[in-house]
Order: C-alpha cells, then structure tokens, then sequence
DNA sequence: CTTTAAATCTTGACAGTGTCAACATAGCCT
DNA sequence: AGGCTATGTTGACACTGTCAAGATTTAAAG
C-alpha cells in the first residue's frame, strides 16, 4: 500500500504502458512485443490494458500516433526555415526523413508497416493524426514544384507519391536489411536529391 | 490406404506443403499462414512439416525464394527484348514492377518484407536466390546509364539504390494502402519514368 | 455523509500458436 | 531377412491475445 506499483489502482496506467511498449518497440522490435510481458513490466495483471486500449493494436495505433506528432513537428520545423535556400531545406529533408527512419527503425515499421495499415487495423484516432502528415507531404512538394526545384508537369499529389515513395523505398531498404546498410545512407540521400533536382533543371 | 490422403507417406509432401502454403499465402496473406492448420489442410499431422523444413522460416523462405525466381526470369525477359529502345524498356520495367508488386501483394510482401530479412531469418538457400536478383538491378542500371538514360554521374550501385527504392517505395505504399491505391498505378509510374529520364536529358 | 454508479484491476478460462522429444511406420539397401 | 533412414504421429510445453465474471477503489449523486 506504500509503495506505489503495489496499489489496486495504478493511477496512470495508460501513460505507463505507453511508455514501457514505446521503450521496448524501440529496443527490440515491435514484434517482440507481448502485451502480457508489458503488463508484468508495468507491474499489474494480464488484463488490465484493456481498460485502456481497445487490444493490441489499439496500443499499437496509439504509439504510431505519437510518432506521426514528432515526424510531423520535425518536418516542419525544417520546412519551415526560411533563412535557407528551398534546395538546401529540400537536401535537408531528404537526409532527415532518411535519417529519422533510420535512428528509429522500428517505430518507422510500425508507423509505416503493414500491421496498422493492412486490413483496417489503424484507429480513427491514428488516422487523424497520420493523414494531415501525409497531406504535408503533398503540400511541401507543391512548394518544390513552385520554387522550381521539382518538375511542374505532374500533379502534386502524383509527384509526392513518388518522391516520397523513394524515401520510404530507400527507408524500407535500410532497415530491413535488403542490399543497402547504413554506411550508404549519406550517398543515397546526395543521390536522391540531385536526381529528383535535375529532373526539373531542364525545364526553365 | 486406398485413398492417396489417407496414406502413411504423404509420398509428396515438401511440394504439398509449398504449394498449399502458396495458395494460402496468395488468397489470405503470410500472417494468416498457421503450420498447424497448413499440415491439417494437406492432411498430415502438424509436426510432419518439420520433416521437410527446419523451421517456419524455412517453409517461407523456400516460397519466396521460388517468388524471386520468377521475377528474375521475368526482369530477364524485359530487359532483353532487344527490339525495343532502351527507354521502352526502361518504362514497362517500371510498370511491370510496381504491376507484379500490385498483382501479388502478399507474395512481395514476403519476398521484399521485415519477416525474412529482418535477424537472419533469410535461409541460406534464399539468399542465394535473391541476391543475384538484387545484383541485375544494379547491371540494368548500369546500362540504362550507358544508354544515356539515366545520369552517368553516380555509381551504379547507389543509383540502383535509390531507383529501385523508388519502385520498392511505390509498391509499399500501394501494398500497406498508404495514401495511394491501386488506381494511381499507372500514373505514378508514368510520373518516375519521367523524372528519372529527364534527369540524365539536361547533361546530354 | 451515505449510497449508488462508474472506472479500474484481478483471476480463470479458452482457443490459438510454433516447436520439440519420444515413438511408430514404411521403404530402401545391403 | 535385417537394419538403417526417411517420414509421419501423438503428447507436451511455453507462449500468445482476448474475454467473462468478480473484486476493489474512486467519483458522483442524493
């Protein structure tokens, strides 16, 4: 009774199990993550999460949502730097977003993976989060494609897709592992962006 | 013991297996795959499996090695129709990709996915399936620079990099329903074809 | 205050899962 | 014919997510 993990009620349980599954993702993966082993870490019952998540993936969802609120923050924080050239901010965004997914490989799978995204397992409240930082997205490219950085020619949304399926390609790539490491991060990024500056440098 | 199902010895049970689990795969997804359930589906008890495969791992890693054969005679075939101009080729490369990605969702998802690659999962037997797949993409980037249509400038391995992971990003985002689906294929298609080419036109 | 309702937590249980050890059967080779 | 090896079976273990039923604490209402 005095000590405080030993009370009925736990007090912020919610928050403890945040924090515990976030650790743990971020050390181990997110498939290692058991909610009963989480419930013995956080020193309550096996069933006890429910009271705060719906199940799993309600706890899953919720963890990517936090994540979506940092990225977004970060990536407007960059964007948003207007001392520097559009080109620099461009570079800079491409090493970030790259480097972000690859400091937090496995909050980047769970916030990009299938397992929220496949079969509507994602949360309304995930949702709502995530799509306004996709939106972003679209918005910045528009910007790029004004400040002719990036081609004119292609719809905005259709040119994010691609721009920012390369990163997520190259992100993919990193951290599972599939014919790149991080020793070549720096020079897929370098790459990336002078591809993608190159395309619209003909056009003027 | 007239009936093949209801024999001792299978008789044919590795491709039994593969070929179920294939199927399952296909239709419902890899999570779904259960052994138990695969081995009562074939009619045979749930560890004969083990028999043929060491591990879970093994069975999977056996289709997707199968899955990268396939698409390495496919890579093959259209990239050396010689009767069509590289940029032909280069262009339904890109659409054959992202439309092999977009036919068989699951089966790339294993193939390219965290489950096999991510800890050393992939079986030895895989990975010497895969990597001479990987190794064609980086020599048809080399050609396609030799062609003139892409840059020259950068290595051929870190522009196969961030080509392929251009196309690897394309596919997931469809794949895991990120902010694109399945009627954007062609145009986002169109889209990278067109930004990769022009990059190399303005160094002509 | 006291009583009632709601929020929170616990134990018991169920249906799954992958995997291994020990045992049974069939086929092949000497 | 005998024995080795490949193959298949059952029993068991340690997990997993999830729910129902009951216990306990807190908050709200009378």
């Amino acid at each position: 009774m005095d000590q405080a993990q030993q009370r009925y009620h736990h007090g912020d349980l919610r928050s403890a199990l945040l924090h515990a599954a976030t650790k743990r993702i971020d050390e181990h993966g997110v498939d290692s993550l058991s909610l009963r082993k989480l419930a013995e870490d956080v020193g309550v019952s096996r069933s006890a999460p429910y009271h705060h998540f719906a199940d799993k993936n309600g706890l899953l969802s919720a963890i990517a949502a936090e994540g979506f609120r940092q990225w977004h923050h970060t990536a407007r924080t960059i964007f948003e730097q207007q001392t520097l050239a559009p080109s620099a901010r461009f570079r800079q965004f491409i090493h970030e977003y790259v480097g972000y997914a690859a400091d937090h490989p496995q909050l980047y799978e769970l916030m990009f993976g299938r397992i929220l995204w496949q079969a509507q397992s994602a949360t309304d409240d995930l949702k709502a989060v995530a799509y306004p930082c996709f939106q972003f997205q679209v918005e910045m490219t528009r910007y790029w494609q004004e400040s002719g950085l990036l081609p004119a020619g292609p719809e905005p949304l259709r040119l994010a897709q691609v721009t920012w399926g390369t990163l997520h390609g190259i992100a993919r790539l990193l951290i599972d592992g599939i014919y790149a490491d991080r020793s070549h991060i720096e020079q897929m990024c370098d790459t990336a962006a002078q591809l993608f500056m190159q395309a619209s440098a003909n056009h003027e």
